[in-house]
RNA sequence: GGACAGGUGGCCGAGUGGUUAAAGGCAGCAGACUGUAAAUCUGCCCGCGUGAGCGUACGCUGGUUCGAAUCCAGCCCUGUCCA
């Protein structure tokens, strides 16, 4: 039998690390991308693809599907797995981000947080405690701690206030996963650091997580609109406050850029709607940087998105179709370009595990980003 | 031939004396998107100028007026109906 959770690190290449994250699911192989799923679906996509680019987990959302179509009616349909055909692991986020994302439809209390719904304005609360059983009753994987994504921008007093109350959120998170004993046996919790861009904040965080003790460890509160150089000024330190030995996940990250930044600076999970909805919105990563696939110059442009994807977006179509598909708002412009995004992305996380177990990241990480650059 | 209705910037379409280079939409040209309130949002969109500004502009011509896309006259064109 899997065991419920193990993560063996196979080579390290400077900070870097290449390893598996083995659970009952199915293996992650990481450094690991994980495309957001948010309400059940990848959007534009089918599991299938998803699982055929390359994923070896998705994400899902406390938030939004505890709306709808609700956490118990989930459970009752049998759990997100079989509800939306994805046998292998699904990691929920817990409903923090939205804490900050929806803020203006949000009171935050130490008991937790009281949304007004985006969709019929109706009041929810999620404490640490409902987010755990939410999580549980969707059959999460790979549970979230509940937390207090902090905005970019706070001070060192406020960050400290929000990450105090993120940590108190932890502990009881912690509880409140394993009171599900069941689910418990079969899930990981990963808790998730704080402290904005103060060292120290940060410090305390991880600190107080390992304390408390999770399966793996995520870094909260980056890509918020800080910028990369703050972002990376963070990860030169954050990762290695975290334990060496557990997945460290960077939440919500990022650009090409960033990712590859961040696995050099020891990150081994991510995640990022970027793919996806820059898809829907004409964007298209490629090896040579992103293009707008709306811009005129592609209007007759019979070349494909990327020669260098193996994609059936990037196989069987041209960015003139491509181009059209968009422009008209045609639904299969949306699925080709995120199929193709998907693909882009899980393509290059196994050139950067390649580059991690041959020991050549750092020659690797140089002439992805010189070309990717290069907007050619 | 007659009666109505109408001709506004690439298109559709507001505007019926000054605050109008002219609402809004579409199309067009770009940009943004980072634990998804996003198949979304933002900017530009008559010409010249970096800009203040200048020049042109609401079918055509002429008129009224300090001032006209807006009022008047004639003409041209379009639609519907009647002969």
């Amino acid at each position: 039998m899997q065991p419920r959770f193990s993560f063996t690190i196979h080579a390290r290449d400077g900070k870097a690390r290449q390893g598996t994250l083995a659970m009952q699911r199915g293996a992650i192989r990481t450094p690991a991308f994980m495309p957001v799923g948010t309400a059940a679906t990848v959007k534009a996509m089918t599991t299938e693809d998803v699982r055929a680019a390359g994923a070896d987990i998705i994400l899902g959302n406390t938030y939004h599907l505890m709306l709808r179509p609700g956490a118990e009616r989930m459970a009752r349909l049998g759990g997100l797995h079989s509800f939306m055909n994805w046998d292998r692991p699904i990691l929920t986020d817990s409903g923090g981000y939205q804490v900050m994302s929806l803020s203006d439809l949000t009171k935050v209390t130490e008991e937790g947080v009281s949304f007004k719904s985006h969709l019929d304005g109706s009041r929810h609360m999620i404490s640490p405690e409902r987010s755990m059983e939410i999580q549980r009753l969707l059959g999460s994987d790979i549970v979230m701690a509940f937390d207090e994504c902090t905005a970019d921008g706070a001070n060192h007093e406020e960050a400290a206030r929000s990450m105090a109350m993120s940590m108190r959120w932890a502990k009881r998170s912690r509880d409140g996963f394993d009171a599900g004993e069941d689910h418990a046996a079969r899930a990981a919790l990963f808790g998730i650091q704080q402290g904005a861009l103060f060292e120290d904040l940060r410090q305390q965080s991880a600190e107080q997580l390992i304390d408390i003790g999770f399966d793996g460890y995520a870094i909260g509160g980056l890509a918020v609109g800080e910028g990369q150089e703050a972002m990376f000024d963070v990860l030169d330190y954050a990762p290695e406050q975290l334990p060496n030995d557990r997945p460290r996940y960077l939440m919500g990250v990022g650009k090409p850029d960033d990712i590859i930044g961040a696995v050099a600076r020891g990150v081994d999970m991510f995640d990022c709607v970027l793919p996806t909805r820059s898809g829907r919105n004409g964007q298209a990563f490629t090896s040579t940087g992103p293009i707008n696939i709306r811009n005129a110059r592609y209007a007759e442009d019979l070349a494909p998105l990327d020669e260098h994807c193996p994609c059936p977006a990037s196989q069987n179509y041209s960015r003139a179709y491509l181009h059209h598909l968009i422009r008209s708002k045609e639904i299969l412009g949306a699925m080709l370009m995120t199929q193709h995004n998907i693909c882009f992305y899980q393509n290059m996380m196994q050139q950067i595990r390649d580059a991690i177990s041959e020991g050549r990241f750092a020659a690797f990480q140089k002439t992805f980003l010189e070309r990717y650059s290069s907007g050619a």
